[in-house]
DNA sequence: GATGAATGAGTCTTCATTCAT
DNA sequence: AATGAATGAAGACTCATTCAT
């Protein structure tokens, strides 16, 4: 399952760096504040405490304070992001479902979990992509590149008659749209919780309506 | 129209409200300063120079500069928000549309050109949601309170089973993330632009397919 | 009474000046913040507002901040001060107590009762000749200059064996020391009050103790 | 002797305190340019630039420009004068001076002498009490705790008839009186020098005479 | 590698003072 | 005479970043 890739690989990025244990510290600390106050109003201080360790170490692996952002968000937006996706569409066209329907079904479940089990980076990816018109860029390359890889298994099934004939870019909006709904008031508020199971299952059954020919 | 009035009660707020001309432009210029740069990278210092104005001018009315936040971003949602629901609201009873589909067309158009003549003031609110957890538990105060009352809305059209028999708020939910799939990118990135005809003509078609019995 | 005319002075520099009511009112409004904040912590605008007045108004007739406390500290120290004590003097002079018993209780009654009355004014002139080196060289300068007018008198006393022969100077300080050592804690906090009868009593008695040949 | 006490305990306080060769150098230079201008009047940049250090330097271990005065002070009056106090009374007891008038020789020039030792901070400390309602509130709290364990010591010498039976905290107010009728234009006027032998004897003679029963 | 003292530019905010109306 | 909007120079404080130990 991709799920399980997706924190392999996150949780990989941090092992396999030539990074010390305090350095480490220095990461979850990091993520776990700009994902609660945000970027800009965690200071490097702050960091350093949370990490208990001397500013001087922070500065020591990530030359700046933005160096510290690259590090969380660089490897989701620029490895992670892409690398499941790719994988995400092997799975996907290995198993080649027959049936769109089953395609969606593990399309969302797949999508949902992921977002659920990173809600802080994702917190701090929305923060960062609103502050900062540089990170929103860098995004949109990335989404640009995936995307396209997408389209050619929506027209697979739109040859099949199983999909409404709309342009593939207006059909990927849709269901990116139809999750978001349920994933960005999770992601924003740390307070609601998200059943999963639920989410799936309806977000599958109103985008099968929708996109049905 | 609601549209027109939307603008109006906006512009009201900047008129009829005990500013000098050098308030305003403090106001005009924190408005575009903190929708390219952010709240937090905007100095005082900044606005002043773009309005032309001294940093002890921007401090004589609002007085810190979260005043000039609230002063911006506090009549959006603590009025102009509920009252274009309310109006809005009215519309929509007064008409009484028969048809779904209509009422939907007017809905998708209105919210559509709302948000894009309303482009910077949604950046910053974003911005500041996503940033300030104050900010979001407000949006979502005002949200609680004006989506109750599209429910009998939604009821009516169902006991004419013109609309699928799902909760209302699940309808609205997807009727949101629908048209949010279409602006917040344009909200997001100030390049592109948004073909409000072709989105609402599309946006309509897709929500009337997901949603119909 | 030399009491009376203190207020008199005082409250004629008030009347006779060529004031407005309003301007009038600022100086009031000063007088009790300065006591009660500090001049360095009061505002002009803490003094604009409790004088309800405009700020424009304050400086009108006081050109600078300054001009406020010298307004009220400057009659006090250059005109009030020297000119109750000529008018003292001329008292003792005329009345020319026989007993040095007599004029001491004369004395230290009038003194206490005027520190009581003018503790606001006292006050400041403690906050400014603390903090400001120039205010307590013009103190200085008064007190240099009416103090050696008092000498003759302690001399009289002392020719008639009334009084130890130490130097007047001496003599002075102690009356004014023991004085002080009643005024003081009245003057820096407000709270307390003084029996001004008792105090007299005590004062003079220690005094004629501490000061007989 | 007290005295030198006194000065190894402030000094200790410096020494001993995990301060910086530089963070002595920002006490240092606060302590005399709170004595010169005032504590408002110094600004944070002035300390600085005396202490030949950074402003960040000056906030690095005393978080607010307050914290300072703390510094200089908070010892002073919580530590340094108590202790001194009881060291003074253990003094006292110890040698149990048979004579009231030796008793008093002792701690009249004790008292100078410390006075003038500290001037600088009895300045700043006077400035503060005059302008601060907290600061002397504080300082009534260790008057109040200090001066009761001196009383026993009066009604000693007046069970022996060498004091007059009077309230010992009116006795305690006229020897408090007298050395201030000395110290306070020394601390005041930082032109002046004190000829401590000579008020030493002088306050003494005044005292035991106004004092006799 | 790790520390934390040191830096100094930058931030928000206050305030005495001026001036057009 | 009176107003209060406007000014701009400080002021206290923060923070990312560097460097000697």
């Amino acid at each position: 399952m991709a799920i399980n890739d997706v924190q392999t690989l996150f949780a990989k990025s941090l092992d396999e760096s030539s990074l010390t244990a305090k350095q480490k510290a220095v990461l979850r600390a990091s993520l776990t504040l700009f994902s609660e106050k945000g970027y800009d109003h965690t200071s490097t201080k702050d960091i350093a405490q949370a990490a208990a360790v001397s500013e001087g170490t922070v500065y020591k692996q990530f030359k700046t304070k933005e160096g510290i952002l690259t590090a969380i968000l660089g490897p989701f937006v620029q490895q992670v992001l892409p690398r499941i996706a790719t994988e995400f569409l092997g799975d996907v066209m290995n198993t080649s479902y027959p049936d769109f329907a089953d395609l969606l079904r593990s399309i969302v479940a797949d999508r949902l979990s992921f977002a659920l089990n990173n809600r802080k980076q994702l917190r701090i990816l929305a923060q960062e992509m609103v502050a900062n018109a540089k990170i929103i860029e860098g995004f949109q390359q990335q989404v640009d590149r995936v995307l396209p890889r997408v389209f050619p298994v929506i027209q697979h099934y739109q040859q099949q008659h199983q999909l409404v004939d709309w342009e593939p870019s207006r059909i990927a909006r849709y269901m990116i749209s139809t999750m978001m709904g349920y994933v960005l008031p999770v992601i924003l508020s740390d307070t609601d919780t998200l059943d999963v199971a639920k989410a799936s299952k309806e977000t599958t059954e109103f985008l099968l309506k929708g996109l049905r020919p």
